[in-house]
Parts: C-alpha cells; structure tokens; sequence
RNA sequence: GCGGGCGUGGUGGAACUGGUAGACACGCAGGUCUUAGGAGCCUGUGGAGCAAUCCGUGGGGGUUCAAAUCCCUCCGCCCGCACCA
C-alpha cells in the first residue's frame, strides 16, 4: 500500500544529556505493557457510545518501517486518541498488504521463499511500530497473503461473476521477449525491460476484467457526498472517469463496403476535418497491416513502446498514412486520408478520430507534419472569417462558426447541438457519452497473489471453481529458478478435474492484482469471521470508515477500486452502503536533503558532519555537495531509520515532531535540528511535572478564594488553549494544535507563588497532559501519574473549556490611513463604529499621517480594523 | 503529453469568510547559571535606516479603502497516469 521506499541507515547523535532526564525507554515500555494488559484499545461493537472507525492505509510489509510509516501512523494515532476521549467508540486496526511483487524480486535476488520473506517482514515491522506506542486494537490484525484472508476475496469473485461484474477479454500486457515474462510498468524503463534491457513488446493476452465501468455514472455523481474528502482528490477522481459528451460520427471509406466510426467532443468542428487516424491495434489497421508489410513494421514499432498511458503521450507523434480514403459524411467528394497514428489509443472512445488541425493542438502539431490542410472553422469572438489564421497554435477556446455550410454563424454550443441532430437525423452518427475509464483488468502473470478461483476445461470452457473447494491455495512449494511464473511451472498444482463434465482440466495460473485485497480490507477489520468476509451486523455497525488517511499517491487507483469494490459487495448483498469512506486525509512526504561526495556518490546523512556553514564527511573530513530536499528514498541515501530515532530520543519525540510545523497535507522537512527540538520540549514537560520550581497544588485542594491577576490570565490562557486546540485537532491542524499547547507552556511557566498560583500550576499541567495524550501519550500517562492520579491519561475524558474563560474582553484594532498601519487601539470587544473611529482618529501616529489633508472616508470593521482615507 | 497540487524571514511554518504579515518553533546573537556545556534559564531577532520612515508573501500586471488571500499571465518544483504499492 505504501510506496517503495524504505529507510536504512545508523544511528543519529546522541540526544545532549541535560542532567535529570526524562528516561522514555523505561516509561515508554511500561505505559505499553499498562495498555495491553489492560486491553485499553480493544474495540466493541456493544459500546453504548456513538462509533468512530480510523483507519490508516495499511503497510506493505517491506521489512522495516520508513518514516512516511511513522507519520502516517502518527496522525491515524492522534485522531484515533483524540476521539476516544471525545467519548466516541473507536475502531482503530492495523494489518498487512501482504501480496505483491517485492517478494518475488527478493525470491529472484536472494533466494528467499516470499512467505518466509513476507512473514518475517510483518514479524519486523509489527515490532516496529508495536514501539510507537500506537492505539491499534491488535486482535484485529489481519495478513492478505493468508487464505483465511484471501478465500473471502475468492468468494467474492465468484459472487461478482454471477453478478455479471466480471468479464474475460484481450488487453495488451509488457512483454519481455528475453525473460519470457509479463513486466510491470515500473520494470520498463524507456521501454526496455530493467533486468534483460531487451526492447519491450506490446502483447495481447486474455485477462479477467472488473466492470467498473457499470458504476461510471455513479462514481462520478456519488463524489459530491464526499464533503470530507480533500477537494483536489475528488477533482483528481473526476478527471480520471472523464465523463465526456459528444458523437460518434461514421466516415464512409472509398473503394470499400464498411464505414470507420469515431469519437469526438468536438463535432461542431468537422468541417474542419482533415484527416482519420487509428489506433495502431484498430481492427481497420490489423487488417491493413496483414497486406502491407510496411505498415505492420510501423505497427510493431508502435507497440514496442510500454503499455503506460505516459509512456505513449510523451512519445514522438507518429503517423503512418495507409492509402485508404475516408468520405467525409457531410461534404460529398472530399476524401480525407486515413492515417495509424501512435498517439490514438484503442481504449478510449472509438480507437479512432478525425483530426481537426485549427482547433487542436496534437492535431495541428501533426497536420504540420505531415502537410495536411488546416481549415479554420470556429472564429474567436471579434474576428470575422477573413482575419482568421492559424499558426503553430490551435484555438480551442469558444466563438462562432465559419467556412461551416451550415453551421456558420453559430457558437461552438449550439453548433454542437445542431451537427448531432443533423447527422442523427442523416443516420450518420449520434450523440455519445463517453468515460476515459476503463475496466479494471485483474490478471496477473505472478506467484504472490490470490490465485483466481477458476477451472479451464477442455471441454466445457471456463468454469468457476465450486464454493466448496474454495480456498484455491497458493502453493509454497514452488521454484523461482526458471523465469516466467512459478505457478505455471508447477508440477501438479494446475492439474484439477473440470467440476462439470470431471475430466482432467487446468486450473488458471493468474493471480489477482493486489489491489484486488486493499479493496475491501476496511471491512474485513471490521469483523474476522472465519466462515464469511465478515459479519454482516458487523459492517451495518462500523462502516463507512469516518476518517481514512493516506498518502496523496492512493488518490485515484486505490480508493476508486475500493469505491467501486464497495459497490460491488452491496450488488451482491455484503453490506448496504455505497461509500467505505466517508472523511479522507492524504498526507504529504517525509523529505530530507542530499549528500553528495565529489564524485557524486550518495552519502547516509549520518556520513556527514555539519563544521560552522559547511558540511564535510565524517570521516575524511572532504566537503560534501548538500542538495535540496527530496522525498527519503533509499537511491539517494537521504533516509534516516525510525529505529534508530526511536531508540535514540523515543516514540514520543518522534510523533511530536511529525505533527509539529508541518500540516498534514504538506511535505514534511526532516530535521536534526527539529528532532532535537522535540526531545528538549518533552524533558521540559517532564521536568515542570517531576522538578516543578514552583508548587503545584495537590490533587484534590480546595480552589483557592483568591487569584492574582496573572493567575487569572493564566486560567484564562489554559480555557482558550483547550478551545482552540479542540478546534485545531478536529480540523487536523496538528501543528497548530502544538503551537497553541508550546504557547501554554511558556504562559504557566512563569507562575510563582502568588495567590492561587499553585492551584493554576495544577490546573495547567492536568490540562497540557491530557491535551498532548494523544500526540505524546507515554509521556502524558506518566505525567498524569506524576500530578497524583491512578487512572489512565488513555481513559481520561477530554477537558472542557469554561466559556466566560475564553471570551475575550478587550480586542486590539489596528488603525490605518490609505492602507498603511499607523497605530493599534485597545477597545472593549463590541466597541461601535463612532467610538472606535473618534479613538482612532485622536492617535497622535494617526494625525501626523492625515498631516491636515481632507478625510475622505473612514471604513470601520467592528473588532478588526479602522482605515481613514484621505 | 494529460490531470492535480505547491511556492510566505537564514529554516519549518502561522495569518478564520480580503482587514495589524511572520503566531509557535528551529537557527543565530547577547546575557545568566556552571568545574564544564552540544544542557537549563532570560533577552533580542524579516530587510534597509540613527530615526521618522521605506521595502517585503516565486516574477510581472490587475481589482479594492485594504490582497499572502480574488483575477490574468509567466517561472520553478512536486505527485498521479490504469501491472509499484
């Protein structure tokens, strides 16, 4: 689920040592033991509470956790506390993305079995993040490369076939010719395989296929209901489908009986037609190729290009003119040439279009080209017919119809509208919705996967493998010696009797995409029933997810596959809603700056050493080139080990500083410096509970008559800090949530032994400890111990801010003249506009900025601001 | 290529529906405690200027009494593109 890279290096500098200090090694493992063994975070569907399901994308179990891991979990973890002692009941799980193709690199390059490998991996990381500290419910916690997992997503692919949600049909997969194996998009690099290096070959097989293209409509109407959703996401998803309107147009073809239909969003332009151009897998263009040798060397070159849609778009446009002419439908005697062209693709609309070259830019780049004609046929508004020309740039914007018959004088909307009736009237074309999604293929020619619960007989054809036979399990005892996939090679696993007709038959060797399980393991958590997917009373209860966080890498494929997946399992009577998650939170990147040596090797930050404004090796003490800030990844070495800041300045300090600065959305900026600045923020929480200077009160003392006046405003600091951090973390604002707490910090910190300090101190640290509970929940559990309470921070309600506390009896106004700050008032809150203009006005500031000139006008906006100008 | 986003002091960021730009930190400087300090505590810190004041939110232009915020345009960087997860 979590992208490639996983982080790996030493261990950082050792934390400075400031005399007494908080030891979070021991208090970390104990406040973990406390929890466990008090199953603090065991969720129940029998909670009278009102419930809360947080999720966090689960991890591909690479082996270690990386920090985009530790701020992701992070941020789940302070939502999840944070509800919980709303009083919410919280669901909060965690599991495995188990399947996938690194375990079969990693069988490949060290000959280890990927369930040996995986396994171990999940062992690992469960370690690993067992040591933040996190509020997940293990019992929870599930592995997709399991059967007691994977059966369920076995059935309910046979459900979803029943359904008629799956289909089998031909797409093209990345062929290395040399491994004799299906590639991966991300194995083809500049379309050579990235083990062989062999040119890549385009080739058709048969595959399983989703259908969801039955939910397109649905898809795209349901993203309104996801107000808790970011925008962008939404947009993104909507771009994807790609609802388009326009036709489908026939174009008769000269010396032939068949016609060669397109699709266009722009029919309004096909008087400025002038050319055809096909897919290089359109049947017109096979057909041709097999008569024409030069146009299927074409072909083949085209599809030595990856089978990515980037891939293709960014290739060199390329044109292959066939000799066939195209009428065109509405201009008797005008033949178009009829071009196969590497830009078309077969899966989108018709696999076919006519270009009109003044109105697109791909169009003109390739009329230019090829020295087609370029006939204008949309005038922008202003110009006339005459003082229309078109250069190196098509005009796509609106205007009205020229050298267009018909046509001419309308505008771009309503030409559309007329064209399509005519040619449906005509029986030349109609109008046509059409979706830039396609169905999803499944298939996949791997080992570690789901294998597909399906029999191929000989005699009766594809048959689905019987309920009762399920689970089709992986086989473990399999060789990765010879390339191509394992399963196929299998000496006996294929071999099945047809569950019809009971003669000899093979099972199918494809696997699932591992999309296939993240599609639907929301739910699973929800309940482990070891018969069904889960217990139905379970879903009805803890679905939709209410809040689900991720990275901004998932925004399309994953939660679109989920999204239809969900529908899917509502088709057939799984669960009764249409969306898994109802609130959406993408998280940005963990990044690091670069090291580089003079010969431009990567260096581990740990390598080097920082000496006043330079940075130099450790070792050799050589200058090091410091680049920018990337994302952590392994190939540049900019990685720093969670482990090791974990053992070095604990979980707390690590989580403190995910959430600090940087808000969630955003790229996060690892720091030394930062961490450290964490770690010192913890020892002065600690210190001010364990080495207070001044007295804090004890629990349980009587509120003292009498406050100072600084004790007041202290109080009234801690009220508008549990409103305002209150506000912040239901809002995701973790970082300003810190900063408000810090604010806090500074504010009691200076409390003395004035009259009622003492009482104010306690009442400033309850509150600090329960307000970070959440972000730094080791530390506020031994905090609360230490203020004298034996109950737990994890089950302590969340404080409640005093109202007349928080309001605020006087506000500062700025006063302005033109626009330029010239003063500040204090002014009781709800001052009216005369008395806040005639203060403003009486500034000594304010009149030696007016310098006598006539006041024009005062603008007065209660509570904020006074500008007069002159 | 297409789609989406981001850009504020030396640094990370804050600034609610257009209303005091720089909250809170990091860093730096000075002070203090100390046998010592990469600890702690205190003070200062956008830039220029003695000051009044001026200049400042990627560049340019616009709307407005008022723009980081709205509009146009350009630049830079990042993410996704259907077999990585």
């Amino acid at each position: 689920m979590d992208a490639r890279n996983n982080a790996e290096s030493k261990k950082p500098a050792m934390p400075a040592d400031s005399g007494a200090r908080y030891n979070f090694k021991e208090t970390e493992a104990k406040w973990q033991r406390v929890w466990e063994e008090r199953r603090t975070f065991r969720a129940s569907e029998k909670a009278p509470r009102p419930k809360y399901y947080v999720l966090e994308m689960f991890p591909y179990p690479s082996g270690r956790i990386h920090m985009g891991h530790v701020r992701n979990y992070t941020l789940g973890d302070v939502v999840a506390r944070y509800k919980r002692a709303r009083g919410l009941n919280v669901l909060h799980p965690m599991g495995w993305d188990a399947f996938g193709l690194p375990a079969e690199n990693a069988a490949i390059e060290n000959r280890v079995h990927p369930a040996k490998w995986t396994r171990e991996n999940i062992a690992a990381m469960r370690r690993q993040l067992k040591s933040m500290g996190l509020s997940y419910d293990w019992s929870r916690e599930i592995a997709t490369c399991e059967p007691d997992y994977y059966r369920h997503e076995q059935k309910m692919f046979l459900d979803f076939l029943k359904a008629g949600l799956v289909y089998r049909k031909e797409s093209m997969v990345n062929w290395d010719p040399v491994e004799n194996t299906v590639l991966a998009n991300e194995q083809v690099i500049d379309g050579k395989g990235w083990r062989s290096g062999a040119s890549v070959e385009r080739r058709r097989l048969a595959q399983w296929f989703m259908k969801i293209t039955t939910f397109s409509d649905e898809l795209l109407d349901d993203l309104k209901t996801l107000d808790r959703w970011p925008e962008r996401v939404r947009l993104m998803q909507e771009n994807w489908i790609g609802r388009s309107e326009g036709a489908r147009v026939n174009f008769p073809l000269a010396d032939r009986a068949d016609r060669v239909e397109i699709y266009t969003t722009r029919p309004d332009t096909l008087f400025g037609a002038s050319f055809i151009a096909l897919s290089p897998n359109h049947p017109l263009a096979q057909e041709l190729a097999s008569k024409d040798k030069a146009l299927a060397a074409f072909i083949a070159a085209c599809n030595h290009t990856g089978t990515s849609e980037a891939a293709i778009e960014t290739a060199e446009k390329l044109g292959f003119k066939t000799g066939v002419r195209a009428g065109h439908p509405l201009r008797p005697g005008l033949e178009l040439p009829v071009y196969v062209a590497n830009f078309v693709l077969m899966e989108y609309g018709a696999g076919a279009i006519f270009g009109c070259p003044a109105h697109d830019q791909r169009d003109l780049d390739f009329a230019r080209k090829y020295s087609l004609p370029v006939i204008p046929v949309v005038a922008p508004s202003g110009k006339d017919k005459a003082s229309v020309a078109v250069a190196n740039e098509a005009y796509v914007g609106d205007g009205t119809l020229i050298n267009s018959d018909f046509l001419d004088g309308l505008p771009v909307e309503d030409a559309k509208r007329k064209i399509v009736a005519h040619l449906e009237e005509k029986g030349l074309g109609e109008r046509a919705v059409n979706y830039r999604l396609r169905d999803w293929g499944v298939s996949r020619q791997r080992y570690w996967g789901c294998p597909i619960p399906i029999i191929h007989c000989g005699a009766c054809g594809i048959m689905p493998v019987p309920e009762k036979d399920l689970p089709v399990v992986l086989p473990e005892d399999v060789s990765f010696e010879k390339p191509g996939n394992p399963l196929a090679h299998h000496p006996t696993w294929k071999d099945a009797a047809c569950p019809k007709c009971g003669s000899p038959a093979q099972r199918e060797t494809d696997t699932f995409d591992t999309f296939f399980e993240s599609s639907w393991y929301f739910a699973r958590f929800c309940s482990l029933s070891p018969d069904t997917a889960f217990a139905r009373t379970a879903v009805d209860y803890w679905l939709p997810v209410d809040q689900y966080i991720g990275g901004i890498e998932h925004a399309i494929l994953h939660l679109l596959y989920s999204r239809f997946f969900t529908r899917a399992m509502k088709q057939c009577g799984y669960l009764g809603i249409k969306e898994p998650f109802a609130g959406l939170m993408t998280q940005g990147m963990v990044c690091h700056e670069t090291y580089q040596d003079s010969r431009g090797a990567w260096l581990y930050p740990e390598e080097v050493r920082r000496e006043g404004a330079t940075v130099v090796r450790a070792s050799t003490g050589e200058p090091v080139v410091v680049g920018r800030s990337e994302k952590m990844s392994k190939s540049r070495k900019n990685v720093v080990d969670p482990e090791a800041i974990i053992a070095t300045f604990g979980a707390d300090t690590a989580r403190l500083f995910m959430l600090s600065d940087s808000p969630p959305d955003r790229d996060l900026e690892w720091t030394d410096a930062g961490i450290e600045g964490a770690w010192r923020y913890i020892n002065r929480l600690w210190r001010m509970v364990f080495q207070a200077k001044a007295t804090i009160a004890p629990p349980g003392a009587a509120k003292p008559a009498q406050l100072s006046e600084r004790a007041q405003d202290a109080r009234a600091a801690i009220h508008r800090t549990i409103a305002g951090v209150s506000g912040d973390l239901e809002r995701f604002h973790f970082n300003k949530a810190v900063a408000r707490i810090r604010e806090l910090t500074n504010a009691i910190e200076g409390l003395g032994d004035e009259a009622g300090a003492g009482s104010v101190l306690r009442e400033g640290l309850a509150t600090i400890t329960l307000l970070i509970a959440p972000m730094m929940p080791h530390l506020a559990e031994e905090m609360w111990r230490g203020l004298g309470h034996g109950t737990l921070a994890a089950d302590t309600p969340w404080p409640v801010a005093d109202p007349a506390l928080v309001a605020e009896e006087s506000v500062s106004i700025a006063v302005q003249v033109n626009g330029r700050l010239r003063g500040t008032l204090e002014l009781p809150r709800g001052t009216d506009r005369a008395t806040a203009e005639a203060a403003a006005l009486s500034l000594e500031n304010v009149e030696r900025a007016i310098g006598g000139k006539p006041i024009r006008k005062v603008i007065v906006v209660p509570n904020r601001i006074v500008n007069v100008v002159v």
